[in-house]
RNA sequence: AGGGGGAUCGUCUAAUGGCAGGACCGCAGACUCUGAAUCUGCUUAUCAAGGUUCGAAUCCUUGUCCCCCUGCCA
C-alpha cells in the first residue's frame, strides 16, 4: 500500500490469521472493504481501509472492494464513485474489479429458494407493528408468526410471488425459520427478504425484492472467497445470524470468519453519517468536502495527505477496546508528514507596517531564498526586500514580558532570509492610538541572515515587501466542536466551535502565486497550507490552513488537560471484598443440597465458590466420578476448576475429551508426586488436545519427576552460562531476573521440583 | 432483566505463565536563520478482592464499571 519499509503490525487480528494460516484453515488472506455507497467516506472508513487492504498485504493476500448495495432507497452511483476516488487517493488496491453486493442477487435468490425447501424460511405476512410485538424483548420470548408453519409449497409460491412482482411494499416478507425464543433477539426469526419497489443503481427494476444485510453479507463473503471478514463490534451479535446462514447454505470453501473490532472515535468531532450529513444539510459546513469535516474528501481539500492517515492508522492500532483517540495523535500524523514533504514560504497573516529608514526609497533587492531550509540544492526563489515591509502584528510587543524574543523597542531581530534589523521607532495612530507602524533600521552587513561578527538575535521573523506582497484569502480552520465529545449528551450543534473557521486577506510572498492547487507549504512560523483545489484561480490560489505549527510558547489553544486521578479518591475505594447478591443465592443454594454441603465441607472449599462452581450439574458429576475413581478430593476440585475449566474454555468448550475415572488416574500422579505441577500442566494440555492415556503420556512426554540433584545442577549451570547477562545484572541487584532464569532452568531441567530447581539456582548464583 | 463484548500510563496500544515495552501528550535540557523540526533525559499504568503457581497483566472464582443488541437500515 505504501512504499515504507514493511512494519510488522501484530494485533488480534494477525493472531488469528497466524493461527488460520499454521492450521491450514487457508493458504491464503483474502479480505474486503463493504461500504455502502449512501454517503462519504469519514476517517473511520480509513482506518478500516489501511486494515483490510494492510492485513491483505501483510500476508500476501488481496483485498476486495465492494458496494453493500442492497437497499435501492438509500443508495446512489454518485457516492460509488466518491468511494473509489477516496480508496484509491488512500492507497487501496483492491483485486480486480470493484465488486457490488447487486451482482449476487440472482444466487442470492437461489439459496432463498433452497432455505424455503429445506423448511428452514417461510413467508410472513405479519404487519411491521406485529412483527415487532411477537418479537418480544430482552426478558420474553417472542411468539411463533402464525404463518410460521405454512407449507412448503406455500412459502415458495408465495416467495415467487414476492419476487414477480405481484405484493405491494410490506404485504409480507421472507423470514428465517430459527427460534423465536433466543436470548440473541437477531436470531428470532430474522427477516431475510422485503418487498421494496424501487429503482435499483445498478439493476434498475429487474428485482423488487432486495435481501436483508444479515442474510446478504455473509453470501456477499463466502461467494467472493473471503476468508477473514473484518467489521466493527457493534455486529457482535450478529455473527451468531452470520454463521447460520452460512451453515445452512453451504458448504463453502474458504468458510468466512466474521471479527470484528472496534471503530475508531475522535475527539472533537463527530463519526455518524447520519450527523455528518445533518452537518451539510443544515449548512454547517460547506459540503461533505468542508475542509473542517472528518471525512476523506475533506480532509483531503484540508491538505491533509493519504501518508498522514495511513501512519495514524499504524499509530493508533487495532484492538476491541471501546476507546476514544486523542484527536493529537492525528494531527501529531499530519505534522509529521508535512514537516518533511512541504517547502517553506513566507506570508504575514495579520500585518502590521515596518519601514527601513536607512534603506534607499526605490530599492527592491531579489534575495536568493532556499525553499528548503539550508538546502538550496532543492529549489530556490526569489524573494523581493524592500524599504517598506510587513511583518506578523503579534511578533512586536511595545512593552515585552521577561523571556519575550521577538522585536521591541530597542530590540534587533533578523528576518528570515533576508536582514537584521532594529526597531526604534513606533508610529500610532492618531485616533485609536493603536499602533499602525515601527521604524527601524536595517544592519546592511547582514544580508542573507548572517552578522559578520557572528551575533546572533534572539528571533528570526517572517515578512514580505509591501509592494510586492500578494494579497490572498487565507482561511484558518480549527477543530469543528469545542468539547472532545459533541455526542456525549444532548444536541451535538449546540457544542459546534464558533471559531473553527476564519477568513483573513493575507500577504504573501510573490512566488506563492504560481502554487498550483493542491500544493501544500509550510508559511513559516505559522503552519501548514494548502492552495485550495476548489476555489483558487489560476495564478491566486485561495490558501487553507491545514494544521498550525506546534507552539509551546504561547499555547493558549492547547486544550485543559483532565487533571488526574487525585491519588486519595483511588485510595478512598472500599478494599473490602464485595459480596452481590449473588454471593447468599449461592449459599441458599448449597443449603437446598446437602449431598453438594457436604462434599464442600469435605473439600474444605470456599462454600460460595463451591457453590458457583457446583451448580453446573456436568462438572459436579465429573467431580464426583474423579473423587469415586480415587483421587484426592480437594486436589480434584483444585485441578479441574483451576486448570481445565481454562483449558477447556480456551477451546471453546465445556466438556472435558475424558471422563472423571480418567481424570482420577490424572490427579493421582500429582498427589503422588510422580510428577511436578508445572509438569502436570503441560501433560492437561496436550491430554485435552490430543487425548491418551495420562499414565502412557508421562513417559512419551518425559514428564517423570526428576530428583537427580546432579543433574539439577548441570541443567542449572548451563542455564546460567547461557543467560549471562542476566546472571550479571541479577548480581547487581535486580531481583526480578529470578523469574526470567529460574524460568529458563525449569525449562532445561524438565521434570525437576521447582522448589529444588529454585533453591540451586540461588545457590549458584551466590557464588 | 436476557444475550454478546470490553477493562494495562492522561490517551492509543504491546507483552499469549518468566525484565510491564512502544507511541502520543506533558516536563526539563541541548541545538536552531521557524518559540517549528531534530536530539537527550524524565514523570506516569495492569479495575477490585480472593485463589492456583517457584513465579500471574496473563489461569480460576467472585465482584465493580463501560459498550453493543428489541429497523421491513447497514
Amino acid at each position: 500500500m505504501s512504499d515504507r519499509p514493511a512494519v510488522r503490525r501484530s494485533n488480534f487480528l494477525t493472531d488469528i490469521i497466524d493461527a488460520d494460516l499454521a492450521a491450514g484453515r487457508h493458504s491464503r488472506v483474502v479480505t474486503r472493504f463493504p461500504p455502502e455507497p449512501n454517503g462519504y467516506l469519514h476517517i473511520g472508513h480509513a482506518k478500516s481501509i489501511a486494515l483490510n487492504f494492510g492485513l491483505a498485504q501483510q500476508y500476501g493476500g488481496v483485498c476486495h472492494l465492494r458496494m453493500d448495495d442492497t437497499n435501492p432507497v438509500t443508495e446512489d452511483t454518485d457516492y460509488v464513485e466518491s468511494i473509489q476516488f477516496d480508496v484509491k487517493w488512500l492507497g487501496g488496491q483492491w483485486d480486480g474489479e470493484v465488486r457490488y453486493a447487486s451482482n449476487y442477487f440472482g444466487k442470492m435468490y437461489e439459496l432463498a429458494e433452497a432455505l424455503v425447501l429445506a423448511g428452514k424460511a417461510y413467508v410472513d405476512h405479519q404487519t411491521v407493528e406485529e412483527i415487532r410485538k411477537n418479537r418480544g424483548d430482552f426478558n420474553t420470548a417472542g411468539v411463533n408468526s402464525p404463518f410460521r408453519d405454512r407449507s412448503v409449497q406455500e412459502n415458495l409460491d408465495w416467495l415467487r410471488r414476492m419476487k414477480a412482482g405481484e405484493l405491494a411494499d410490506g404485504t409480507c416478507v421472507l423470514r428465517a425459520k430459527i427460534d423465536m425464543a433466543s436470548p440473541n433477539l437477531l436470531m428470532r426469526d430474522p427477516l431475510v427478504y422485503r418487498i421494496r419497489h424501487a429503482h435499483h443503481h445498478r439493476t434498475g427494476d429487474t428485482w423488487c425484492i432486495y435481501p436483508m444485510y444479515d442474510y446478504a453479507h455473509p453470501l456477499e463473503d463466502a461467494l467472493e472467497g473471503i476468508t477473514h471478514s473484518i467489521c466493527t463490534l457493534e455486529f457482535e451479535t450478529n455473527r451468531e445470524l452470520y454463521d447460520w446462514f452460512l451453515d445452512q447454505t453451504g458448504p463453502w470453501t474458504p468458510r468466512p470468519r466474521q471479527y470484528e473490532f472496534a471503530r475508531l472515535a475522535l475527539g472533537y468531532t463527530v463519526m455518524s453519517k447520519r450527523k455528518l450529513l445533518q452537518l451539510v444539510v443544515e449548512k454547517r459546513v460547506s459540503g461533505w468536502d468542508d475542509p473542517r469535516m472528518p471525512t476523506v474528501a475533506g480532509m483531503r481539500r484540508r491538505g491533509v495527505t493519504p501518508e498522514a492517515l495511513r501512519d495514524f492508522a499504524d499509530l493508533i492500532g487495532v484492538a476491541k477496546n471501546n476507546s476514544m483517540v486523542d484527536i493529537g495523535k492525528l494531527e501529531y500524523c499530519i505534522r509529521q508528514d508535512l514537516e518533511r514533504t512541504s517547502r517553506r514560504a513566507l506570508a504575514v497573516l495579520k500585518p502590521l507596517a515596518v519601514t527601513l529608514t536607512n534603506w534607499p526609497d526605490s530599492t527592491i533587492e531579489q534575495l536568493t531564498v532556499p525553499w528548503w531550509p539550508g538546502d538550496a540544492s532543492k529549489g530556490t526563489r526569489q524573494v523581493p526586500f524592500a524599504k517598506h515591509l510587513i511583518i506578523e502584528h503579534g511578533d512586536f510587543a511595545e512593552e515585552p514580558a521577561a523571556d519575550w524574543k521577538r522585536l521591541a523597542p530597542g530590540r534587533e531581530v533578523r528576518l528570515y532570509g533576508a536582514y537584521f534589523v532594529k526597531c526604534f521607532g513606533v508610529d500610532r495612530d492618531p485616533l485609536t492610538k493603536e499602533i499602525n507602524g515601527l521604524r527601524c533600521s536595517v544592519d546592511l552587513h547582514t544580508k542573507g541572515g548572517t552578522a559578520p561578527d557572528g551575533r546572533q538575535p534572539a528571533a528570526t521573523l517572517h515578512w514580505v515587501a509591501a509592494k510586492t506582497a500578494l494579497t490572498a484569502d487565507v482561511r484558518l480552520y480549527d477543530r469543528l466542536f469545542a468539547v472532545e465529545q459533541p455526542d456525549a449528551d444532548g444536541d451535538f450543534l449546540q457544542h459546534l466551535n464558533p471559531d473553527s473557521l476564519t477568513v483573513l486577506q493575507a500577504r504573501l510572498e510573490p512566488a506563492l502565486a504560481s502554487a498550483a492547487p493542491g500544493d501544500s507549504f509550510q508559511f513559516v512560523r505559522q503552519g501548514f497550507f494548502v492552495a485550495d483545489a476548489k476555489d483558487s484561480q489560476p495564478g491566486a490560489p485561495v490558501w487553507n490552513r491545514t494544521i498550525t505549527l506546534r507552539d509551546t510558547w504561547a499555547k493558549p489553544a492547547a486544550p485543559a488537560k483532565p487533571a488526574a486521578r487525585p491519588a486519595a479518591e483511588v485510595r478512598a475505594k472500599p478494599a473490602a471484598p464485595q459480596l452481590g447478591e449473588g454471593h447468599q443465592a449461592r449459599l441458599d443454594w448449597l443449603e437446598k443440597h446437602p449431598e453438594a454441603k457436604e462434599l464442600c465441607t469435605q473439600l474444605g472449599a470456599e462454600p460460595s465458590a463451591f457453590a458457583a462452581f457446583a451448580q453446573n450439574p456436568a462438572d459436579l458429576e465429573f467431580l464426583r466420578q474423579a473423587i469415586a475413581g480415587g483421587a484426592r478430593p480437594a486436589d480434584a476440585f483444585r485441578w479441574q476448576r483451576n486448570e481445565l475449566a481454562g483449558l477447556l474454555a480456551a477451546r471453546k468448550t465445556t466438556t472435558p475429551p475424558f471422563g472423571g475415572k480418567e481424570f482420577a488416574a490424572f490427579v493421582r500422579l500429582v498427589t503422588d508426586a510422580t510428577i511436578t505441577t508445572g509438569a502436570a500442566k503441560q501433560l492437561l494440555e496436550h491430554w485435552c488436545e490430543h487425548g491418551g492415556d495420562p499414565l502412557a503420556l508421562v513417559d512419551h512426554l518425559g514428564l517423570r519427576r526428576v530428583d537427580d540433584t546432579a543433574a539439577i545442577q548441570v541443567a542449572v549451570r548451563q542455564v546460567m552460562d547461557q543467560h549471562s547477562a542476566e546472571v550479571l545484572r541479577f548480581r547487581a541487584g535486580e531481583a526480578k531476573l529470578l523469574g526470567v532464569l529460574l524460568g529458563a532452568a525449569m525449562r532445561a531441567a524438565k521434570g525437576a521440583d521447582p522448589q529444588t530447581v529454585r533453591a540451586t539456582l540461588l545457590q549458584q548464583l551466590g557464588e
